[in-house]
Parts: structure tokens; C-alpha cells; sequence
DNA sequence: ACCTGAACACCGTTCAAGT
DNA sequence: ACCTGAACACCGTTCAAGT
């Protein structure tokens, strides 16, 4: 009879697997600034050091987290093979914005190391595959694709971006916020300005990801354009 | 007669207008890592504790050190009134790209705030004055803008990233890791990656700017559509 | 009004040493 | 092979005190 049960575990032990997924447990939780070697060490029951055993920077740490969230995308857009190329497209991507603009942290680190990042790789593969259907030359099939990534990314770092600092600690609810700002740009110079107030109402009224749906059937529609001219 | 000559000056004295050039200056010649308290202060002849007397926060130093780089985005795009308002957005849109290709910092921080960032709102009027000509409604007119503005900055933040660790240290050319990158891509299943495949010899002769302004004229064409249609 | 000096409470990272 | 302990060299930020 071996004493196990008396016997304290005085060593931790992880995996990369379960560092990574702390990680983004943290990341989801409580934000970027939230992710230190030292409070993810906490939670996997070990010191700060061990963590370098699995990566060896905080970047390193970052680009495996963001490629481990991507796994979701892949999962939600698997056999995408409708009748129309672009609606596939435009399936990959919303999956992908909508998984970036409730992870703030994700956009700065996407695509940026392919040999790390096997997921997105994956996921420019798919999205390419089905912009490919359009029958585009090779040339502009990249251009197409790039640019549909770039949207996406772009649009979803524009909008998940920290709220300012009265919103954070409180002080003022978003939408009391959002009705300031809309009073502040009311008070500008209509003749300095004029764009500005042509849009103010719908500004004041907007959803974000409403508006980012538009904005990609637009460069979808300049596209299909292309698509059809050539 | 006094004796100025002998008095040496113990006591530093800036301005906000100097803070902010200063980081800027920082910025551009050493990244934004090397932007600390510290090595601002010291650039500027005093201690840390005296930026606090300018900006409250280092964030705050960030978003009025972009601001202030947008005002050359500003000046270079006064009197636009060509005949052709597509052609005119563009003009905004390629110029904003080109200052933020070459500073990586900026993208994170553009148009963040829009009470500390008045030439932020400034070019987003600009911009949006080109494209009202264009005579669709304010709702429309707001999301053509808006994508226009996601689509520069998503793919100016995506281009402008920091190269590999590799590449920084010297032990690898950029060119001689884009043949790696390729040399890998290439040895991947094509059955499981189609469209790296196809895209291959575009992906390895292709030029970032160009295929940035490939990009953009679809999202063009694709608001001149709508502007057509409608 | 504006700056100094010095500290506080953190960071990422390293490394010899342990198991 | 994998983790601990403890340190190093930094950070942003604060604050009493000076001028």
C-alpha cells in the first residue's frame, strides 16, 4: 500500500495545451492587461518561470491563443458549399468578425506567424476556396481575398476597442456616452462639418455589426462585380 | 549687469505641443516600445514625473501623438473637388495609408477618442464630405465611410506589423523569409489547402501597397454601384 | 503653475538549482 | 524533461516637496 494519499503534490505539471487554454480563459475574463506569466502561473498552480518551458516570449503566448480561438471558427463554418460562392464567403466572414469583436485582444495577433498560427492558415484557405468558385484569376482571387480579411479585421479592431475610461469605472453608462458624443458633434459647425451632421441621426441609431454587414456586401458587391466583368 | 551667463538652468520646462512632438519623434525612430516615460523625459531635458503635468496617462500620450500625425494626412488632402468624388475618397484613403504603413503604432490608436483626437474627426469629415457627392442617403452614406475607414485601417495594421523575431535580429532577410514562407506553403497538401496552392506565385511576387489599392477599388466599386443603383 | 526626487507596485525574462 | 526560487532590469504611476 503506497502512502498516496498522504502525500502533498508539491510539483505542478501542464501542458502547452493547458497553458494556452488558461490563457485565453484569462484573455475572456478579464482582458489583455489581465494576462501576466505571473497570474496565469497562479492559476495552472505554479510559478512564472515554468510557463517558459511552453513558449518562449508573451508574443509567442499571444499568437498561440489567438490560433487556439480560431479553432471555433473552423468548427462553425465546416462544408460550406452553397449555391452562391459569395454567401459562402460572407459566412466565413461574420463567423470570423463576430468571434473578434467580443475579444478585443485577438485582432493585433491574427495571421501574424504563419508557422505558428496552423489555424489561420487554415481559415484564409477556406475563406479563399470559396471566392475561388468565382472563377477570378489567381491574381485577383488574392486581392479579393486579402481584402475581405483586411475588412474584417480592421472593422472588428475599430469596434471592440476599449470604451473610454468614464465608461469603465462607471461613472457613465455606454449609451449615456454614445447620447454625448452625438451632442458634442451636434454643437460643431455645420460648414466645417457638413458630413458630420449629414450623418448625426444615424449615427446616434446605429449598430455596430449591423454596419459592419454592410460595409462587407459592399466590397462583396465590388467582388461580384469583378467576377462578372471578367 | 546679471550674471545670466553663469546661472545654469536646473529646472526643465516643456510644453504640451513639445510631449507630444517629442514622442512622436521617439516613435517614428525606435518603435513603440522604446516609448517609455523614462526615455521621453529624458529626450525632452527633465524627469518622468514632470509628462504628468501634460497628459494624464500613457494612453493618453498615444492617442494625441496619433492625433497629431494625422494633421500631414490633413494638409495633404486640402481643396479635393475633382470631378469624380470616388476618385477623390480614394485620394483620402491612400494617403491615410501611407502614413500608417509606416508607423505601426498608429493604427491601434486612430480615432479612438474623438474628444482628444480633433483631427481624427476632421479627416473622417473629409472623407465623408467626398463621398455624400455621391448622393446616397445619410444611412448608406455613413456605412460607405465607415467601411472605407475599417477597410485603410485593417489592412494598414495587418501590413505594418512587426516582421519575425528572425528577421529583426538580422539572421534573416525580409525576402529570404518570404521564400521560407513560401517554400513551406508550397509543401503543403494541395488538397487540403487549394487556395494557398493557387494563390502561391502571386503571394510570393506581390506587392503589399498595390494589392492594398486593389482592395480598396473593389470596396470603391462597390459603393458606386450602390450609388448608381439607388 | 510646473517640475524634482524618490518611491511603490508591478512587469517580462533569466538562470542556477532542484527533482 | 520539467519545475522552483529568486533575482535582474525594467515599467507606469503617485506624491510630497520644492521653486
Amino acid at each position: 500500500m503506497a502512502d498516496d494519499s498522504k502525500r502533498t503534490r508539491t510539483r505542478a505539471t501542464h501542458s502547452l495545451e493547458a497553458v494556452i487554454a488558461e490563457a485565453v480563459a484569462l484573455l475572456d475574463e478579464s482582458g489583455e492587461q489581465a494576462l501576466t506569466f505571473r497570474a496565469l502561473a497562479a492559476r495552472l498552480g505554479g510559478g512564472p518561470a515554468s510557463v517558459y518551458w511552453y513558449v518562449s516570449s508573451k508574443d509567442e503566448l499571444l499568437d498561440r491563443a489567438s490560433d487556439h480561438v480560431l479553432a471555433d471558427v473552423l468548427a462553425a463554418t465546416e462544408d460550406l458549399q452553397g449555391s452562391d460562392p459569395i454567401d459562402d464567403a460572407r459566412t466565413v466572414a461574420v463567423t470570423l468578425f463576430d468571434t473578434i469583436i467580443v475579444r478585443p485582444w485577438l485582432a493585433a495577433y491574427f495571421m501574424r506567424d504563419a508557422e505558428q498560427q496552423p489555424n489561420a492558415l487554415r481559415l484564409f484557405d477556406r475563406l479563399g476556396r470559396q471566392v475561388m468558385r468565382l472563377g477570378l484569376t489567381a491574381h485577383d482571387t488574392f486581392d479579393a481575398v486579402s481584402a475581405i480579411i483586411g475588412f474584417v479585421i480592421g472593422t472588428a479592431a475599430d469596434l471592440s476597442q476599449q470604451p473610454p475610461q468614464t465608461v469603465r469605472d462607471g461613472s457613465l453608462s455606454l449609451d449615456q456616452h454614445l447620447q454625448d458624443a452625438v451632442a458634442r458633434w451636434r454643437a460643431l459647425d455645420p460648414h466645417e462639418f457638413p458630413f458630420i451632421h449629414f450623418i448625426l441621426d444615424e449615427f446616434a441609431t446605429h449598430d455596430d455589426a449591423t454596419q459592419f454587414r454592410a460595409g462587407l456586401d459592399l466590397l462583396l458587391d465590388g467582388i461580384r462585380q469583378r467576377a462578372e466583368a471578367g
